[in-house]
DNA sequence: GATGGACGAACGATCGTTCGTTCGGTTAGT
DNA sequence: ACTAACCGAACGAACGATCGTTCGTCCATC
């Protein structure tokens, strides 16, 4: 009877996923198309005739790039929590020795990517429950390896003395959950531009973890 | 082909909404076996038939208790809006006049809720996008009204100078984020009891407030 | 002439929902 | 007090629609 047309996100709008996908068009049109909808309605709530119709082919045609639907999902994950890492591993290599600058860096990567791609995040991290445990797991592997790059982070930064958390594991889970939130309220302004709330974003960040700059 | 035997909550055991569903006693199993499904399969993804099968019912008999699938979601989301709003309300009132206690009492308050009530606060705030406008509007209204709670402790504590934050807004969004991510990585242990973990958020809180207590 | 992307039709399964009926308990009428 | 009327909960079967997927064929390109 009701139709659904609500959209989970904020930005409604299509961010392309990125680079990192192989230079094929119609398996990539395939991927963009399915990110918007899997974004906005759910997996299960999108169906793979309406994927079909958004890219403009019939829908046994995705199998000619897709053994199924759930490969669809698992590869946004896959390139969604790739290009996540990536983003990670390289603020941390062209960030400086100190935990102090480590950590804006990683935070403020985080916040970056989660802003300007956000469908992409929300896929990667609310979707996901619905892929079989063999496809999820090359994208659960990969999330540990970028939240263990926080938790190192900070758990250096405890052992020179430079941070003071009340306990790490929940203070890096407070810290990774402030990017996680962000496609449901945040929508770039003027007032608030992306590059400002990844400073503000480091800024709460550190200051959780016992670290004051400017008293 | 695959099934989807994944459970999207850390917590999968069963913990009943709360008393403020009226003491029926099918139409309360109903709501009780929804929400672990909703929680774990998606809205989407559980079927009236699984849900039926839960209650140990018959598909046609649960429109006997309401009038849609949907129907079931827009009781979930409005009951769990409800026993949210009332914890903080009741927080905030046995919390003294400060800022800082108030601001204390309000995160204690939403943590507890989440850690106590997995699965209501996961269905409650990722699948009400499944519900029409309509439906969902009531949930909504409540939940602007309990980020309103925080915001305006927080302006409060601003104006009276107590408080340092970056940003109001930003800042409030990072207190409340932390709460909402505990389903998915939180279980109660010894090690971290629920408690323990409500006093840490509240400490994380007034940290990015600028406040500190224990120097 | 082989390969692979695209098509249109169709498969069986499952979806949310409706229908007609039965049954047990409460209420109303005499 | 006995019966007739009623009503909501539950059932089993079935509805039409849509689901993910498969099949056979066509056609363009190498």
């Amino acid at each position: 009877m009701s139709t659904t047309p609500r959209s989970r996100l904020r930005a409604q709008k299509t961010p392309l996923p990125h680079a990192a996908v192989q230079q094929d068009g119609t398996r990539r049109r395939i991927l963009e198309e399915a990110l918007q909808l899997f974004a906005n309605e759910g997996f299960h709530g999108a169906s793979i005739r309406t994927l079909a119709k958004a890219v403009g082919l019939q829908p046994s045609t995705l199998y000619s790039h897709f053994p199924s639907k759930e490969h669809v999902l698992a590869e946004l994950a896959r390139v969604g929590h790739e290009a996540h890492h990536e983003a990670l591993r390289e603020a941390l290599l062209s960030a400086g020795p100190g935990p102090v600058e480590q950590v804006r860096a990683l935070v403020r990567a985080h916040t970056l990517q989660h802003a300007t791609h956000p469908q992409l995040a929300v896929v990667v991290n609310e979707e996901l429950y619905a892929l079989a445990p063999e496809l999820a797991a090359p994208a659960l592997a990969q999330r540990e390896k970028s939240s263990a790059l926080l938790v190192e982070a900070i758990s250096r930064g405890v052992a020179l003395g430079v941070f003071t958390p009340p306990e790490v594991l929940v203070t890096a889970a407070a810290i990774a959950t402030m990017g996680l939130r962000i496609p449901y309220w945040y929508e770039p302004s003027e007032a608030l531009p992306i590059d400002r709330l990844a400073d503000l974003h480091a800024e709460l960040a550190l200051r959780m973890l016992g670290v004051r700059l400017s008293p």
